[in-house]
DNA sequence: AAAAAATGCAACCAGGGGGTTGCATCATTC
DNA sequence: GAATGATGCAACCCCCTGGTTGCATTTTTT
């Protein structure tokens, strides 16, 4: 394994928790509204989901951990923003996966055609 | 939205339980092994993780849900193999989420710049 | 026909996840 | 400085999930 591959947060154990975060509709919401709707407030999101302000909370928290949205303090108010990395990660994760399964279908191709 | 975009499977309603399907470290292993590793039986799977046999089977019957897999009896033992369809959705869906991520910016651009 | 192999099915258990309510705290604004 | 607005924190609840064990069922195999 080169050291660019063992430092790459897409390897199987990583990929796992950031997965999770984007399972759940709710957090797939919350993710589009930042991305479209801009930089928010935690009362501002709750605003457009029929759950409490302490549950967006918690969405937001674990979307912060998985490294998907970031939040700042400004004055009184947090403001959370969207976090395009990890979303890449995810994305070339998915891309490693279905390349393999092309390596694979290019093996059996070739053992029938022999 | 367009018609083919009203059915597609990667609206955000339908996104949740695919990645919450891949939000385990075991089936994203499990996806591993299949793709590339060709269609496999539970007892040979699960000779690869250190849990049950069973915990293996809820897990395959977990990606069979979201169509991440599929399985076919022949005989007395049942195939599993990768279904790539939906994790090209999956793909897809994300693809989607940072082009609205970029829009957002470009408009973002725009407006600084007036 | 009996033993062995692969799977199916069911009950059970511990822990975490998503939700709530209630109240405390901190910053604004009048 | 008192009221209001935005968060933070904690306790609690329900149910689903990931895991287990035990046993029944179906096919092979000898």
């Amino acid at each position: 394994m080169s050291r660019a591959e063992a430092l790459s947060p897409t390897r199987l154990k990583d990929a796992a928790p950031l997965f999770a975060a984007l399972g759940d509709a709710t957090r797939l919401g919350l993710l589009v509204s930042l991305c479209s709707g801009g930089p928010l407030t935690v009362t501002r999101l709750s605003g457009q989901f029929d759950v409490s302000r302490q549950a967006i909370t918690k969405h937001l928290d674990v979307l912060a951990e998985a490294g998907l949205v970031k939040s700042s303090r400004q004055g009184r108010e947090r403001i959370w923003t969207f976090e395009p990395k990890r979303l890449e990660d995810a994305h070339q994760y998915l891309e490693r996966l279905s390349r393999e399964w092309d390596v694979a279908l290019g093996r059996l191709k070739a053992f029938v055609e022999t």
